[in-house]
DNA sequence: TCTGGGGTCCTAGGACCC
DNA sequence: TCTGGGGTCCTAGGACCC
């Protein structure tokens, strides 16, 4: 019997309450709620909740301030570490990098796609678990799937800590009566428009005619949604190191920003962060967006500044500042965004991009 | 009830050229 | 004088992911 190729993926199971109890081992046990600075009372998000914490409805997402009036007494608020989830993120990935045979994708922090020849995939999941486990003390779960789609899908039905198997055999019988939303890649607008067709479950996706889907979201992305009703998508796990297009930096201000310069100091300040990011990777940065939400949380705006080759710190400035002039002064600022574009390396481009590829 | 920060890719429509 | 059809490039905006 012939070997077959399998993509497994590993999802750490709330890794970043996760990380925290393994640096604080009282912690364990107690619902832990991580986001912004750790200050409930602040504007700031839910990055993780740990279990303990999900049984109040608090999850990932969610406004600190709502997470802080379900939480019991008990409850801990942490602030946001990103150099320990990193430091973290990288020791799981070096255990998994080295197991024989594995071609591993980086897909988040978190996250990322094992590519694998066995006939035993369930095997290399346990062996990948135990790995990880090993070498970190964090545990995971993993997807086991014939293409991308299907394993990041089943990874959902493993946690926490286990493995389930998603492929063309048994994919309808999992997924067809579900929502077109538990599909990667399917949001609250998309699912929406579906279902104004009268498309809800993913089988009404996967009947659906492909050119009615073309007509309504374009050539790309309508067959694209077409495919994923029957749990389509690529099979290649690239393991080419991921290549950053643009950076940038963006605050939400806890009170609300009123006067232009205010919002030039701002502008000054994120765009000088978002340049020496780049430059800390000697990369050229060639175009400048702003992004601006309006109070009361009025949909995100982004203004662009023309590319140039190679803009200069005080150019790159200049440009943030110029798109600056274009906000609307009669409205209130809660939150501003400097975004720097990169120059691609001239070799860095050959991988050929999908839907799925920065989505993630 | 109050909604972060960091990313990528796709589409529509206008400008411009042959 | 009034007008085609196709291609490419660019920009703004939208949607999604973790």
């Amino acid at each position: 019997m012939s070997s077959a190729s399998w993509v497994l993926h590993v999802d750490m199971d709330q890794f970043i309450a996760a990380v925290e109890v393994l640096r604080r081992p009282e912690l364990a046990g107690r619902p832990i709620i991580v986001g912004g600075r750790g200050d409930p009372t602040e504007r700031a998000v839910v990055s993780t909740a740990s279990y303990e914490a999900r049984q109040y409805g608090i999850g990932s997402g969610m406004p600190l301030k709502i997470a802080a009036r379900k939480a019991p007494e008990d409850a801990v608020f942490l602030p946001v570490d990103h150099e320990a989830y990193e430091a973290a993120s990288d020791d799981v990935m070096s255990a998994l990098r080295v197991i024989p045979g594995v071609v591993l994708e980086v897909i988040g922090w978190d996250e990322c796609f094992l590519g694998v020849t066995t006939d035993q995939p369930e095997v290399a999941a346990r062996e990948a678990q135990r790995s990880v486990f090993d070498a970190t003390g964090l545990r995971c779960s993993v997807g086991i799937g014939d293409n991308k789609v299907r394993a990041k899908i089943a990874t959902g039905f493993g946690k926490p800590g286990g493995v389930f198997r998603l492929t063309e055999h048994n994919w309808f019988d999992v997924m067809g009566e579900r929502s077109t939303r538990e599909l990667w890649g399917v949001g609250a607008k998309i699912e929406k428009r579906l279902s104004a067709r009268g498309i809800t479950t993913v089988r009404e996706l996967a009947d659906a005619d492909r050119g009615e889907m073309q007509r309504e979201f374009g050539p790309k992305m309508g067959a694209w949604y077409h495919g994923l009703g029957s749990g389509i998508g690529p099979a290649v796990v690239d393991d080419t190191p991921w290549v950053a297009r643009s950076h940038s930096r963006e605050t939400t201000f806890q009170q609300n920003l009123t006067t232009q310069a205010e919002a030039e100091a701002a502008i000054r300040d994120l765009a000088e962060q978002a340049f020496a990011d780049c430059a800390a990777e000697g990369r050229p940065v060639t175009r400048a967006h702003l992004k601006v939400r309006y109070a009361p949380f009025e949909t995100k705006t982004i203004g662009r500044k023309l590319p140039r080759p190679t803009m200069d710190r005080g150019e790159f400035v200049d440009a943030a500042l110029a798109l600056g002039q274009m906000l609307d002064r009669t409205r209130e600022v809660r939150l501003l965004g400097v975004r720097a574009e990169m120059t691609m390396p001239a070799a860095a481009d050959p991988v050929e991009r999908t839907p799925m590829r920065g989505r993630i």
